[in-house]
DNA sequence: CGCGGAGCTGAGCATCTGCTCACGGAGATG
DNA sequence: CATCTCCGTGAGCAGATGCTCAGCTCCGCG
């Protein structure tokens, strides 16, 4: 704090007083002190430059806002919300997702789409997803499925509940997320089904995403969709993790490899391009996947837990390699 | 407090931190989180309102702030300023002077027309009185003066220091404050000079007064312009103190005594059409003149030391008989 | 003594804010 | 089941606010 001596001190508490806690206008205090109004407001922005006004906020316990305030900086976001940590990692995911289903309550308006992936993280979300009014929305599946794993972290399904759960509109895509060969995406791509969901998941307002990882427990791996050999290849590429099956290196860069052309999901130019997307991620192999994909900058909002969001600064601070 | 849930916690908190930290408009904060402008407003007050957000103000060593805000709700004032006490009568006077001086210069302009009284408190102010450029106004005595005392106690003493100090003009008014009769008074009254100078006085804009006790060792006592015997009298028909030789009791009510019509100096009245009248008073013996004086609806600006102020506080509470 | 820059000031304006009001939906009541 | 009341909502507006800018004084330097 600036030194002030002591009359200039007094003028700007008395001030702050009136305005912060009596709630006078700049004007009034300007006339009861023969000010000028202007003046009163530099007044005032000195008072709390100065820290005479401090202004505390109670926050929750677990709730640390600073640490949302550097991502948000960090990888200029529009937002970042860190749930607290809790050792068990289902129930990590539950904390997650419950904030992933309030952000898009507050989110989703009539008419709005929303592009959904796959995975164990965005599934979990409708389970907490309670608008309290119905909306008149559409959740479009952004990749395509795999066959091999539960239910709920097929993206259709997770369609299927979100839009369920707000009386909206799910827009399937029956395809998987890889196929044989690109003669065979490109046939796929050319189904009227498959194109118009695709379609429908690139014109979306929000996308909600998981982030994968690149390690043999992966969901993509888990799934079927990838041999842990291509994996292991993919790893060697340098890849740390993935959105809609695309995968990036620690630095954003996108890896490109031989399956990149059997891919039935949306690009990552195309994810940019949808106004807001929001990645919910928790786990702890996820800090590197994570920090590859902000730095690839697709995400604009990122929802994620106490101990990653730490390991992730972390990374970001000493280079990440 | 009232209790909120985690999540309303949660949002309030952030909304919060957005709008008193990180300065965004409530548009901004609105959109990010989905809700209208005015729900965001909603918010901030009920953040406010359950103590989510609590504004604490450093308020410098002996400023009491409330004590302050009791005065001014308690007894219609503009405004109320309480310096710290201190045992020593001249350094509390300083003290009290030192924040009516303040005050003046911050309200005074050009062409300001400003009525003084006699008394020690206000002699004591031009010695602090120190506007930081000249105002082109006018000092003028709104009592006579008392050749027995101390030149710095007389209104016209008092005016002409004001006046240098900030290359201002004096008008002086030559007149004891009390004459023999009523008579005299009339005759002087009728004098060009004495009738001009009270003129000016009684359109003033601003007013800077003592308080005068009702004891024999008041100023006006002291110098004879009162007989310890008239004082007496006066005491008996409740007088506790005065402001320009018009005395009051504990009740405000404007004691009539015979000499009442031989004062020289502005009317009750004519004080009350003044629209900033300011009282400087300090003196362990002060608090019952105070109290009446502030409830005959005289003063709208006090400046007295802690002690009196809350003795004032006190006597007020209990009846003040 | 004259000149130039730094810092402060209040007028003026674009924007933000607080408030009022009419509306609509939820729950209570007949 | 109809109707009523109450609460929460966002449109709209008057007024408050934050900011820019030209003019000013004060200080330092030539």
């Amino acid at each position: 704090m600036v030194d002030l001596d002591r009359e200039e001190h007094e003028l700007l508490a008395r001030i702050a007083r009136q305005w912060y806690v009596d709630r006078r206008t700049q004007s009034e205090i300007a006339d009861e002190f023969g000010l000028s109004r202007p003046k009163v407001q530099r007044l005032l922005d000195r008072a709390r430059a100065t820290g005479v006004v401090e202004v505390h906020i109670d926050v929750p316990l677990g709730l640390d806002l600073d640490l949302e305030k550097r991502f948000v900086d960090a990888f200029g976001l529009k937002a970042a919300i860190v749930s607290p940590s809790v050792p068990d990692a289902d129930e990590q995911r539950s904390l997650v997702a419950r904030r992933a289903a309030g952000y898009l309550e507050r989110l989703l308006v009539d008419s709005s789409v929303v592009a959904i992936s796959h995975g164990r993280d965005v599934g979990a979300v409708p389970r907490h997803f309670r608008p309290n009014t119905a909306i008149d929305c559409v959740f479009a599946s952004a990749m395509g499925g795999s066959p091999r794993v539960d239910a709920p972290t097929n993206p259709n399904e997770t369609c299927r509940s979100l839009a369920q759960r707000c009386d909206g509109r799910a827009e399937s895509l029956y395809a998987p997320v890889y196929v044989e060969s690109a003669e065979v995406r490109d046939r796929l791509l050319e189904q009227d089904a498959v194109a118009h969901a695709l379609k429908v998941a690139a014109s979306a307002d929000i996308a909600l995403l998981g982030i994968g990882g690149a390690d043999d427990s992966c969901t993509m791996v888990r799934s079927g969709c990838l041999t842990t050999a291509e994996m292991r290849t993919l790893r060697k590429q340098g890849a740390v993790g993935d959105v809609l099956g695309n995968y990036v290196d620690i630095n954003g860069a996108h890896i490109v490899a031989p399956h990149s052309s059997r891919v039935i999901g949306l690009s990552i130019d195309e994810l940019r391009a949808i106004p807001t997307v929001v990645a919910a991620v928790s786990g702890s192999e996820k800090p590197r996947a994570i920090l590859g994909v902000l730095r690839a900058g697709i995400v604009d909002v990122l929802i994620l837990d106490e101990s990653n969001a730490h390991m992730v600064l972390d990374l970001a601070r000493t280079g990440g390699n």
